[in-house]
DNA sequence: TCTTGACATTCCAGTTGCTGGAAGGTGTAG
DNA sequence: CTACACCTTCCAGCAACTGGAATGTCAAGA
């Protein structure tokens, strides 16, 4: 199986297996006498779960860890399902801030409409009601 | 004005000030004899608008076309409306992708709690959970 | 047989928005 | 005199890729 076989099957670019490759996220494959790399099963594998992680938006360092522990044949679950919940109180963080920030903006928005909107350098323009935003 | 003054009046490091030099979204101030950066009240004005955008999230291309248009003594307040729409729209897309992601974290860990957890390579792992979700 | 195109390889550089650190100069207070 | 807090420049690195150049390989079609 080529690269653009296991990107196929996996979501995962060739550039991006490539970067995996380099970052020791995935080992070394096989080369064909033509120095191409050459994949099998257990690479689908472990990139599927590597991209799974990943769209769970877990880091790849966190995902080193996890896979470090497979590969010592030690459970990962203990450590994945933490990291699952770290990640979801994380995400929970952010949406908070995001809320806040977009309500933020749509306030400034609309009250910077209320104003002139030619107003180059008076202090009726949206221009300052956003330097003096805290 | 030294630079350490600037950055305690608008909260933006001395560090980052110069990269915004350097990036030259601001302008390269007067020098003191020793060589030291000489700020002025414009300057805190301008550095206040950047960092009120950066809070706002903002991208420093964004700035950079904001404050251009300022610069040339055309009013921004129309370009930085629309940023300011296009901003909150983009973040109300993030908070939908994260509640999305939150949820599917808190699925997973639910269900992955149910199995066992030293299960390293059968089927009954979070991992493979992971490793199969899309 | 030649050529085209679709793959493959390596390596280098850039993205965004900073931050850290080294190595050195300056200014003030005790 | 010396300590300390500033200031300067430049270089490197973070995360997680992505793009591009230069080169090699392989199979199919005119």
């Amino acid at each position: 199986m080529k690269i653009q076989d296991l990107s196929q099957l996996t979501g995962v670019s060739a550039k991006t297996i490539r970067y995996y490759e380099e970052i020791s996220l995935l080992p070394p494959p096989t080369r064909t006498e033509n120095n191409y790399r050459q994949y099998g099963e257990q690479d689908v594998d472990r990139l599927r779960l590597v991209a799974g992680a990943r769209r769970l938006d877990l880091s790849l360092d966190d995902i080193q860890e996890i896979l470090a522990l497979r590969d010592h044949r030690e459970a990962p679950c203990r450590v994945l399902l933490e990291r699952l919940e770290q990640k979801a109180d994380e995400i929970a963080e952010r949406i908070r801030a995001l809320q806040q920030m977009e309500s933020e903006l749509r306030g400034l928005r609309t009250l910077g409409l209320t104003f002139p909107v030619d107003d180059v350098d008076g202090k009726n323009c949206v221009c300052h009601l956003v330097s003096e935003h805290l």
